[in-house]
DNA sequence: GGGTGGACCTAAACCGGTTCAGCGACGACG
DNA sequence: CGTCGTCGCTGAACCGGTTTAGGTCCACCC
């Protein structure tokens, strides 16, 4: 009577045995109609929640899916993405029953053994993958493991269903958006070559660009920090060919370069045009406000959790793509930029 | 041969019963020390980890932590005070064997039931409870669920360890700071008065200008996103009596804050300095620098770990305050404003 | 009427640990 | 020398489910 009810406890009110009651409960064949009525009004009655330990420990399932973050803190803490994808992501695995274990580690070293020892405590059925980088080491990895997982973006690895969300189309109309306006020294500060999606925004820009015949001046490649996009922009704002415009690889970064243009008696938009990356929050609050291009990082996660159920559930899961990225013109590129209109008179001005 | 080894394994290698290699792993008395070195040697050699399902279902723990946000997905998303919190508190957590189970909830009404889920789920052997409300009906629900916790802030409730940042001093401190600097006029766009730290910070704010003789020009009470921020500033702004310092609940409130400010025209710090709160990345970065109050998320989240970890361990944990929290002056409240010196003719101006 | 097969159900093993009652051996003590 | 206590250890029960081998009963068929 004190602790929770038990299997047994239906069983016994039900007069029949535990394994029936397990049958009845999981809807499998083999159980008349109405003994089952009678078990699941006995298990109602009683308030019966199986418990998760004794299953698992049979089933050998964990009942809860991982999501490693193998960044710094601090960059963890700077990216607006995360938050979102979480929430997102975590609503759909609560209705159905799972946790979300979720890591934060800070140096690469360790990314291994820890996935190993979520395996070997089998603390989780399945992990979502996100930060890819080319050639991701934890792909044989997560294979050798038997580990299901789902990738944020298309690894072109077979094993391994992929949850996308085509950002390249949202670079691209920014490079064309940005073209439109006039723009013609175009640079980016980027995120990191060696993560899959600092990459592929990187080539996206350059072949949006080519598309008009144009090269980008050029393509810094930072760690995605905004200390770090700061300092890109200082250089960018020193060197020869002063670009009109620079796509940052995301919001904070991009806030981070505004505060450095201005800080050296630019303005934006009117002497360089600015873009982040995100739709965080914060983008519409920054001065100006921030022409920024949406990923939906909530509607992701959701639906990175869904596939990693399908796919623990059994069912063969196809990549599967959600909207493409779309652009969200606000203020930091409102109008053609000075520049364009008088560029040899600019190019004097710069060393 | 196949799977992992388990504890019968150990006990085959070494030549005893499964107990004994039980008793020796855990460092419980009765043991040989010949025979406990060599059961050692024998789990090390066939790199024994034991399961946690196995020991979950006899111990009835999770070896899991829990915190749960009860908030809105977009506040969740715009707050910048979790993510390192989380970092900070999950890397504790991993140390210690413990993995951290995040719960976000959209609804206060699942709150109840989803803490009784994950007690009668055993899916956490203590949670950690944040964004305290004053009488906060979690805790006497948690002492009824018998689920140990530990709470970010004093609640005065005996039956739970605090870990605590003095934020008040914090915002004290500003307040001195903005007098030091000449305001007179000064408002707050402050948090929920149903959250103890909405309701503590607007108490001191009230206190450090009543040791002034001073009274806030208003408290303008929010839900602690950007965009009601942006609204209470609106209708600051359109105020007969004009402020000249305006402090926020958060630093991407502070931001909206700036935004509005200077959508009117009016220059900050010159005409209005603002004051932001949490010392997140972006406040290094908007325009101008955010002058805030840091609290060391990171650092909090560990300690809070810590103390719950404590408490698991049996110990008798006492409340536990860290650093308070402390200004970090920049350039939103960097020089003396225009308006305080030509206080009459802004008064003329406003309406 | 006996054999066959399927539907329904039970009993017991199993997952991998922890815990506890109890047993043998040995030293101390009377 | 007998008894008692302690140490070191074993064996089995237990946690709460799932799964499987097998048993009973009945309908059906030849």
């Amino acid at each position: 009577m004190g602790g929770k009810p038990t299997i047994a406890d239906v069983a016994r009110a039900a007069g029949v045995s535990k394994g029936l009651v397990s049958f009845a409960l999981n809807d499998r064949p083999g159980v008349a109609p109405a003994t089952k009525r009678r078990i699941l009004a006995a298990a109602d009655e009683l308030g019966f929640r199986p418990s998760v330990q004794g299953r698992s420990l049979s089933t050998r399932l964990a009942y809860s899916v991982g999501l490693v973050l193998a960044r710094d803190a601090d960059l963890v803490a700077a990216d607006p993405f995360y938050p979102p994808f979480l929430a997102g992501a975590e609503r759909v695995l609560v209705a159905a029953g799972r946790t979300l274990t979720l890591s934060v580690l800070d140096r690469d070293r360790d990314e291994e053994a820890h996935y190993r020892a979520l395996v070997a405590d089998r603390r989780v059925d399945g992990v979502i993958v996100g930060d890819l980088r080319p050639a991701d080491p934890r792909l044989p990895l997560l294979a050798e493991l038997g580990l299901p997982a789902v990738t944020l973006g298309r690894t072109g690895d077979p094993r391994f269903p992929a949850v996308s969300v085509d950002d390249a189309k949202g670079v691209a109309e920014t490079a064309r958006h940005l073209l439109t306006l006039g723009h013609r020294r175009i640079a980016m500060v980027a995120g990191p070559r060696d993560l899959v999606h600092g990459a592929r925004r990187a080539d996206a820009f350059r072949a949006a660009l080519a598309a008009a015949g144009l090269e980008p001046v050029a393509v810094v490649e930072t760690d995605f920090t905004p200390l770090a996009a700061a300092r890109a922009t200082s250089d960018l704002l020193a060197a020869g060919e002063r670009p009109t415009a620079v796509v940052y690889g995301n919001d904070v970064a991009a806030a981070a370069g505004i505060s450095v243009i201005r800080g050296h008696g630019l303005g934006v938009p009117e002497d360089i045009a600015v873009c982040g990356f995100d739709d965080a929050e914060i983008a519409q609050w920054t001065v100006p406000s921030l022409t920024t291009v949406s990923t939906g990082p909530a509607r992701w996660g959701a639906a990175a959790a869904e596939a990693l159920l399908d796919l623990l559930a059994g069912e063969r899961v196809e990549d599967r793509d959600l909207e493409p990225a779309r652009l969200v013109v606000r203020d930091s590129t409102g109008v053609v930029p000075r520049t364009t209109r008088a560029q040899d008179q600019d190019q004097e001005r710069t060393t």
